[in-house]
DNA sequence: AAAGAGCATATTGTCGACAATCTTGAATGG
DNA sequence: CCATTCAAGATTGTCGACAATATGCTCTTT
């Protein structure tokens, strides 16, 4: 049981201004205007502008002191460095794992989360499997016991999920995808590290050479101009 | 030639705290009570709530929402942790240095850094090699060329500060030390990157075992038994 | 007509005041 | 004597207003 209504406002404002953000719906570029949003949202601008801070901080608005802030441009570099990280995070995830003493606890849980990609993969349901996929990897995480390379993942994460927003590829097979996440556990449970690394970079790689190849980062340019003056 | 004055108060004011934090001076579990502080800096009570807010987002403080915010605590576990996130981000940063075509200028730069910490060894001065060593480091992230990993690097980096600051453990042999980094650099020129890996991996563990070895993870806790009444 | 200075407007940054919430300690009842 | 209640003080959270700064437009000058 959690209460209601526990976070304070300016959470629920970040939050809000986050999720859309990592959701396309606030696309790279676009100026975030406090006192227009102030009163979309219905807070004071003070609220608002300490949320925008704070989403700064997170790395997903730029912001220059008296300019109107924007959410932050990514370049194919960005999304390059973005992969890599990402990549080196979940590597060591997967060594902390398996150097554990008890892992089968945690090689089961990613059974089961395999089992729930495989159930949604036969239905074709494509937001399901993206759903469980996402949850995959953060249990990768969860499970190798340090706390602060959770933070540091939830950071990575959220711009992992506003890439792949952006970038409107159709995925495809479903199912392979599901056999290949089984296939990092399997070798996992047969302590082969190197192979399990092997795999997952892998994976990573191959979604990273499908975003970036059809990357235009100058996606959101055009928000400005359409704004044009019909004079 | 940088302005004397464009940052903002309020990132001014996050600056001052954070420095006091990883310096030592506010040690964890202390208490930070925003009327006192405000007034004790000079500011408004809204600019140093701004502030604080913001450091529990670098997971420097602890905030619960109407509670006072105190330094986060820093039980054994969450020193283990941090030093084998650094491991993980500067074996990254190795691994992407040594693979890189162009890494010349990369290890001239740490070679030269490397000498600046064998003249401060030299004068046997321990604040400096402290310095130099973290510019080492800082040096080796910045050359792997991922922005992102800049950015992680610098949260775990002023953690790495704060607990140095906080274990008063008498450094060893400083001039050992200036060896070491140098050698890192040599095997990296050599190519040998899992060698490069092993001596980085070898001198994290060792200041982590000696850090962890002697640590209180109650430090602070007297700090609040000294306002005890006197009566 | 083009370029630049200066003014009007818009936006962000800071502050003090008030509301919401927690904490402390004393009074009350068992 | 101990537990509970509740009231007073202290602290944090939110807001509207004002100051500081940037942007865009107009007017002037060449």
């Amino acid at each position: 049981m959690e209460p209601i209504q526990s976070r304070s406002l300016r959470e629920r404002v970040i939050t809000i201004l986050r999720d859309a953000i990592i959701n396309g719906e606030l696309q790279p570029g676009q100026p975030l205007v406090g006192t227009e949003l102030a009163s979309q949202i219905g807070v004071s601008q003070a609220t608002l502008r300490d949320a925008i801070y704070a989403l700064s901080l997170e790395g997903l608005v730029d912001t220059v002191a008296y300019h109107v802030s924007t959410v932050k441009q990514l370049s194919k570099k960005d999304i390059e460095d973005l992969f890599g990280v990402r990549s080196m995070l979940e590597s060591y995830a997967i060594r902390q794992i398996v150097a554990a003493e008890k892992r089968s606890p945690a090689l089961r849980d990613l059974y089961a989360i395999c089992d729930e990609m495989d159930a949604a993969a036969a239905l074709d349901s494509l937001t399901d499997v993206n759903r469980i996929d996402r949850r995959f990897h953060s249990a990768l995480i969860e499970h190798s016991g340090n706390e602060l390379l959770g933070v540091l993942w939830s950071s990575v994460a959220q711009r992992v999920q506003q890439v792949m927003s952006l970038s409107n590829l159709q995925q495809g097979d479903l199912r392979q995808i599901a056999v290949n996440h089984r296939a990092i556990v399997t070798v996992m449970e047969n302590e082969d590290t190197e192979e399990a690394v092997r795999l997952m970079n892998a994976h990573i790689s191959y979604q990273a050479d499908e975003i970036a190849e059809g990357w235009n980062g100058t996606a959101a340019a055009e928000i400005q101009e359409e704004q044009g003056v019909g004079k």
